[in-house]
DNA sequence: TCATAGACAAAAGTATGACATTAAAAAACC
DNA sequence: GGTTTTTTAATGTCATACTTTTGTCTATGA
């Protein structure tokens, strides 16, 4: 006699698994309306309380969202790389405040996929990429230094790249590891960075439009070696996961 | 007078980003069990509902673990690497069921981890690492095609020498791009290509126990070409995905 | 003395029913 | 017709009770 040991299979759970198979099998399609909690309570045959906690989980991984009010109801998500990127980057935010991540790790492996990124936008860029990054130039020449949109269009500037590249897994990471790197770096950025970046950005973009993989890549990782010299990782670190 | 429109702030959002960050700044440390469900409410003078979906949303945000029984509790979760690989490779495998990255999006992105990776691992690598790779490599020369531990010591293979780099964002990664691909790749097996994938990995872990960084760069490209040419991605990416 | 079983207690898990809040949609009004 | 008010359908929150799980204590007996 041997029966495999199976772990206690909670109600909340059960109901869990359920839904989402039938999310991720396509029964439902993106943007569909799954049926009420009291629909859902009744033909699981649960309470509420259960199905709310099911539905409050498949929320938080980022499979549906909950919209309160008459026509609201729980909503399938689009899951795509962008929200991908959206819950990777917090969740390396939180590993680096528990002190088990450093910000050195994350500017290496930044560049381990941001010099491959641009390389392969220089090969894949499409025309609409092109005007893509030529308008996030143009704001960036625009904006001051204080400008809180600053740090997202950096952002926007790098992930485009990504995704000219026509990786969207690529996307993802290159998003999410800015998005905490950009935290540390745009704390204290001075006039003088700014216009540096601004120039480096520039010489990044002509590398990929002109479809110059080398002259994209070398701007690219000159771009990352300026960034890490200005040592802001060591000092700022300590401000930020404490 | 101009006032921001603020979002509605829910009390359990309002309550899980208090406890958030009590335990980001190290207010309870890891392994600490938090206060009873029921001390909780009494405190943020919510109910224990509220203060189960905010700890419900915590716990699948990997920040707490919940046990139930007398000396049970919400206890402050190890938010270490590993952890980050486990649930990005999740985020990941949803996203692909929904049709929104490729596999070959996946494997690209791998390469780019993994040749850097072993490159690394050559120079960085420990007495430690050594013996751990030497390990898991007797163990694949041992077992048989059938075995289910086979993909889990594959894992274990690609993961050490990640680790063995000293970058543990770029471990998490390498182990959660690997945790997704395995489940196509391991599919049908033969021992053909169990025995090639063996004697790959040997040559990989001789350039990086030798210290030799191109020649642990070198194998580990040809065993990422090989595996490629297997050209079981389109087929199989199918049948994962439905 | 030690092991075992049983009672107890503490905590999370689930159920029920009510009420609050939200936001769309319908109805009333000018 | 457009604007305002009311209705309504859904999620959000509350209070309370009950269930299940699991550690601990205690009596019981070999």
């Amino acid at each position: 006699m041997s029966f495999k040991p199976v772990p206690v299979r909670r109600a909340r759970e059960q109901v869990e698994v359920q839904l989402r198979e039938a999310i991720l099998s396509g029964e439902f399609a993106e943007g569909d309306r799954l049926p009420s909690e009291l629909e859902l309570a009744e033909s699981f045959g649960v309470s509420r309380t259960t199905v709310r906690e099911a539905l409050g989980s498949l929320a938080s991984a980022g499979l549906i969202t909950k919209i309160p009010g008459a026509g609201g109801g729980s909503f399938v998500r689009v899951v795509d790389h962008e929200s991908l990127g959206l819950s990777l980057g917090q969740s390396i935010e939180d590993t680096l405040k528990f002190g088990n991540i450093s910000f050195e790790e994350i500017a290496h492996v930044r560049r381990l996929l941001e010099v491959p990124s641009a390389r392969a936008a220089a090969r894949k860029r499409t025309e609409a990429d092109i005007e893509t990054l030529r308008g996030i130039i143009d704001r960036q020449k625009e904006i001051t230094v204080e400008d809180p949109e600053g740090p997202k269009i950096d952002s926007a500037f790098h992930t485009a790249i990504a995704e000219a590249s026509q990786n969207r897994v690529l996307a993802s990471l290159v998003f999410a590891l800015h998005s905490v790197i950009r935290q540390v770096l745009f704390l204290n950025m001075s006039p003088q960075v700014a216009g540096a970046t601004v120039r480096q950005h520039i010489a990044i973009a002509r590398g990929i439009i002109n479809g110059d993989e080398e002259e994209a890549a070398r701007a690219m990782e000159e771009h990352l070696d300026y960034l890490d010299k200005l040592q802001v990782w060591r000092e700022k670190s300590k401000d930020v996961s404490a």
